[in-house]
RNA sequence: GGCGGCGUGGCCGAGUGGUUAGGCAGGGGCCUGCAAAGCCCCGUACUCCGGUUCGAAUCCGGACGCCGCCUCCA
């Protein structure tokens, strides 16, 4: 089984599913209000790795993903609009899943909104109210902190210590400055539910407690987000199941950030570059493998040019697809390891990157023993061992597919004038003609295409 | 103030007590009509100062620098 760092425990453990053979996960999704910047991107991309990694060894992943469908900074956002909250959301949902799907990001198996769930936060609320967890301020209700025993686990520190550092409350109702808003009392002109405590709406915290245990049960596998989400996002979301006494996530693991200029990306800081732009002029390919090239805890630096680097690396996988004609998998559904013959060569490198990817995800290290493996294939291609470099460049093709990481080998279908072109240089060749030759390559690459000499002639792709 | 992380060759980025990470860029060679793609070879890095050790980029102590969380945030 997979080892992963716990949050939690603040050390790497193998993970320790709750039904065997099964995995449960709930990844924190995005609050859409605006397009989804790198940092995004890689939150996906990271755990949509995990995911399929897992599905390729053959367990059976529930994956959920909440959309946050009702915030403040939707209702800021609308308002600066004159829009109602619903376009908002509907606009940045829409982009959301665009640039998801541009990653080649598998949709989860359940997007829950925290706008459908109103219900039973509310039931939530009252049970928490209930068990004098929670009190009524002027302005909502609220959660006490200082009755979840071990308040501070995922912070790794203690309440007293946290409290200490806490910036000054504006509300001076709070016990604590660190309680938090379960219920918001409703403002002019703010959406809101109708509650037994009054008109309103939930807090953040509540909704991905309920929609976790409600969608995948007491005692899930594993919790997963950004590291900014630690504390108090996650903190506070476990702080009321455990004043449920429901058991919450067995495993919390945190990605790292996106890093610009040596700064986090953040959208506080302005600093960031939408993925939606990123997308509009780099392959996303590029993307992904940028993110697998470090490891997923530790922050990774996106600049032109570390992109522009991770491009020219794929251009050396796909041009190993199209030496061996290789099928583009990790397309719509997701690869699973019994369905493919791995052969010697394939088996030693499928090893490799399972030792690695069981290691806490040691993305980097699958990636270089597929660079090393590419580079084994060529050669073994280069020496006549064709069986052998076959059977490697599969098994490679197929591990990628396992990370997402979609090779495309097979040349755009031609057209009429492309063809002719590639015909003409192609006759003018076979007779030696090598200026003629040239001067049908010059046109070719000034139509856009890069020329390559193969056995059965001129091969063209798209530059 | 509390807690945590980081400092690696031209760049990106792993690693962690002794043997090549990997990629990109660069140099040399092979192949090619010339290219492209591919293969081979090359740089010999680990912030600084002490310490432990036969041996440290890797462990310990200290210094300096940087980043983050403690507030909304992937």
């Amino acid at each position: 089984m997979i080892r992963l760092y716990d949050s939690a425990r603040g050390s790497v453990v193998p993970l320790d599913p709750r039904d065997e053979g099964a995995v449960s996960i709930y990844l924190c999704g995005p609050t859409v209000y605006d397009l989804p910047h790198l940092g995004h991107g890689r939150h996906a991309l990271v755990w949509d790795t995990l995911r399929r990694w897992l599905t390729f060894g053959g367990l059976a992943v529930r994956f959920v993903s909440n959309v946050t469908d009702i915030d403040d900074k939707i209702i800021a956002r609308a308002d600066a609009e004159h829009v109602g909250e619903d376009e908002i959301t509907a606009t940045y949902e829409a982009a959301w899943w665009d640039a998801l799907d541009a990653l080649g990001v598998a949709r989860p198996d359940a997007t829950p909104h925290a706008t459908a769930y109103v219900d039973q936060m509310i039931a939530l609320i009252e049970r928490l109210l209930a068990l004098d967890v929670a009190y009524e301020c002027e302005d909502g209700i609220y959660f006490d902190v200082s009755r979840v025993a071990d308040y501070g686990l995922l912070a790794g520190q203690p309440l007293e210590s946290l409290r200490a550092g806490a910036r000054v409350e504006s509300n001076p109702d709070k016990r604590s400055p660190l309680d938090f808003a379960l219920w918001k009392n409703a403002k002019f002109a703010e959406p809101s539910w109708s509650s037994p405590f009054g008109s309103g709406r939930p807090g953040w915290h509540t909704e991905c407690v309920v929609m976790s245990l409600g969608l995948l049960g007491d005692d899930f596998d594993l919790h997963c987000g950004g590291l900014d989400l630690k504390f108090p996002h996650h903190e506070n979301e476990r702080a009321q199941a455990v004043a449920l006494g429901r058991p919450f996530a067995r495993h919390w693991a945190h990605h790292g950030w996106v890093m610009v200029g040596g700064e986090k990306m953040s959208k506080s800081l302005h600093n960031f570059t939408s993925l939606t732009d990123l997308l509009a002029q780099t392959d996303a390919r590029a993307y992904r493998l940028l993110v697998l090239r470090s490891h997923y805890r530790s922050p990774i630096e996106v600049s032109p040019a570390t992109v522009a680097d991770a491009e020219r690396a794929l251009a050396r996988l796909d041009a190993l697809a199209r030496r061996f004609a290789l099928p583009a998998l990790a397309g719509e559904g997701l690869e699973v390891a019994s369905g493919v013959v791995w052969g010697d060569e394939g088996l030693a490198l499928y090893e490799t990157v399972e030792a690695a990817m069981e290691d806490d995800l040691d993305t980097p290290s699958a990636v270089a023993a597929l660079f090393e493996a590419a580079t084994r294939a060529n050669a073994l291609a280069d020496e006549g061992a064709t069986a052998r470099a076959t059977e490697l460049a599969a098994a490679l093709n197929a591990c990628c597919g396992a990370l997402g990481l979609r090779l495309i080998g097979d040349e755009s279908a031609l057209d009429a004038e492309t063809l002719r072109l590639v015909t003409r240089r192609d006759q003018a060749r076979a007779q030696r003609e090598w200026a003629v030759a040239d001067r049908y390559r010059d046109d070719l690459v000034a139509r856009g295409w890069v020329v390559e000499d193969g056995p059965g002639g001129t091969v063209v792709r798209r530059a």
